[in-house]
DNA sequence: AGACTTATAGTAAACCTTTTCTATTAGCTT
DNA sequence: AAGCTAATAGAAAAGGTTTACTATAAGTCT
């Protein structure tokens, strides 16, 4: 329906080749005259170059694929928007691909990128971990990227590929820190799920601002959760269970959504954040600020994370040399969900 | 790099014909013998159509573009989950293209969705109104809808294309339902601007629902008001002039912001919601949450409106005739604002 | 004047499919 | 046995680009 560049070269009277030329290849030099003849005939036309002819003759799509858990859960849309500026200012389409962390829709995905050629996949979520999976992903990622397809990771992930990643470990390492500074000694982690990488990572942090700061790991003070509200509301019941004097002064939720659900599982125990026990997140979602009392937590740029992966995904695709990992940083934000232990009364 | 037909066709000993009909076309009858060869040596070679040659030959590229103004924005989110919902159950690529309203990136975003040859558009935000915008805008869309593409928008527009629509005579006829359940059979009604087509056919689900229910319209239940705060707080006063016996047990107002004023107007005059009365909304605005006590209130699903869209793009590619205006499911969320019946001490 | 550049434009192949049209073979009918 | 149908497979064109290679004309050098 639309048309064509050989009609473009007819209308303008000059052969497919030079109208190409004047079209796309802005290096070779067609006379004057002729590109302008060229150019009304375009307009004209209303032509637009087929970009699935392009991509068929050049092997290059011109797509980026982001792999996400859900596009809807504020983390990944953060960082789908980083992708997309960037993949927009380069001409680049972006492809939001939601797994729900299922295996299955992830290698669905995966499979109808490479129908498209995609440019570049980018995996925003940490790798799933069902047994067996990373190994299968991991073929058929080799698979992609052995075809010239730029693949990398924005989080510690199964996959063996370029990454930009949150300083996962350092940021819990810093938040327990920063809970021992202001006097803090029992701190709960509410965990997030267990076959989750970055999940781990985080709790791993704990531990080790725990051992830091000549802490014992208390193991009942290690509450499970699944990086859900419900998870947070229901680790919270453990406060039921344990002695006074066992209980923690802090709660170190392993990301904000947990810790959401910790305030509201707090709350309808009777217990006031922070008046009776501080509460703090991970990865800084943009209503952690917007709640009351404001979360303290620690900050993921997570738009910025996704420009970061985009702009290695592109490189890698211009054949530039790239970092292996990089790190981005985070950083503490103490906002009100945290009081000092002399301030903090113990219900 | 990645294997092609022509290779398959080879390595089986087939023509690319016959190796093309086994792997794509379902109702060209080949031996059967033939087809495990090619499906043998496919498997082999790892083989995976080519979905831009494809697209190219059969001018589908099995892309679905979504432009919202934030794709982080959680308005937009839900709906670009919907979008990929059902695009991928279809083997269809979603395109996130954000504009933040800027007239400029949305022109840009539809030149880049022609240059691909996108299936379709979906436009989820309202019509950018800028000055000599909307007719530029119809411009470029009628060139794209006279290719083929499949336009639609997702809620009032400047465009006249095919839309799809919340469903507001049943959410406020369900929502009515609700009430009569919990044992409401007083129920009065905080209408919107009598000019606003959406306010009025709210209106006409509340009858529709006091009449599946065996209940008149009572006049005198019927306060009207303009979708604003102050409207709500101003309508709550007919309760000063109703006898007793007339007053309503159950307030349900047109839109949410009608209902916060109702709030506040029930709490100035004394009535505690719910213990003294219940209040329902219309919308379920993200404060409707936060407020105490939470607003129950009638769901517009976003995500569900994204999946109507996608569908209904999907259903025009099939050359389908489709309705120009569609209506999405909404749902009756029930929270902390309405109790039964039984419960009610009227005042 | 003849040879050689330079500037510019055209030819045709290739990218990977799908599909129309044609060809072949075997089986069946009369 | 001749003619027909059914089943199956192949040949080739088309879809819209890009680009290596070739061709032409004009200008420059000796």
């Amino acid at each position: 329906m639309a048309a064509s560049i050989v009609q473009v070269a007819e209308l303008a009277g000059v052969s497919i080749a030079t109208a190409s030329r004047v079209i796309s290849n802005a290096n070779y030099k067609v006379n004057f005259k002729t590109r302008e003849k060229v150019l009304a005939a375009a307009a004209q036309l209303n032509y637009t170059p087929n970009a699935l002819a392009r991509g068929m003759k050049t092997q290059h799509s011109n797509m980026l694929g982001i792999i996400v858990g859900d596009n809807s859960d504020p983390y990944y849309a953060e960082i789908v928007r980083g992708v997309e500026d960037v993949a927009n200012e380069n001409g680049y389409l972006t492809i939001v691909c939601n797994t729900d962390r299922q295996p299955a829709k992830e290698l669905n995905y995966l499979k109808t990128l490479r129908d498209f050629r995609a440019s570049g996949i980018i995996f925003a979520g940490g790798g799933l971990t069902e047994p067996g999976y990373p190994e299968k992903l991991a073929e058929k990622v080799e698979e992609l990227t052995g075809e010239g397809t730029a693949v990398i990771t924005l989080s510690q992930h199964t996959l063996n590929v370029p990454t930009v990643q949150p300083d996962n470990f350092e940021g819990a390492r810093q938040m327990v820190r920063k809970l021992v500074e202001l006097g803090h000694h029992k701190i709960a982690f509410v965990t997030g799920p267990s076959n989750l990488i970055v999940a781990n990572v985080r709790l791993q942090g704990y531990m080790a601002g725990l051992v830091e700061a000549g802490l014992s790991l208390q193991p009942n003070l290690l509450w499970p959760g699944d990086f859900s509200m419900s998870g947070g509301q229901k680790a919270v019941q453990a406060l039921n269970y344990l002695p006074p004097q066992q209980r923690p002064t802090a709660i170190f939720a392993a990301n904000d959504e947990t810790a959401f659900g910790v305030m509201v599982g707090l709350r309808r125990l009777g217990w006031q954040v922070p008046q009776n026990i501080s509460v703090c997140g991970f990865g800084d979602l943009p209503v952690a600020q917007a709640i009351g009392p404001a979360l303290t937590t620690v900050r993921i740029g997570l738009r910025e994370l996704g420009q970061a992966g985009a702009r290695k995904a592109l490189s890698l695709l211009k054949n530039e040399t790239v970092e292996t990992v990089e790190i981005s940083p985070v950083r503490v934000v103490e906002r009100d969900s945290t009081a000092t232990l002399a301030q903090t009364q113990s219900l």
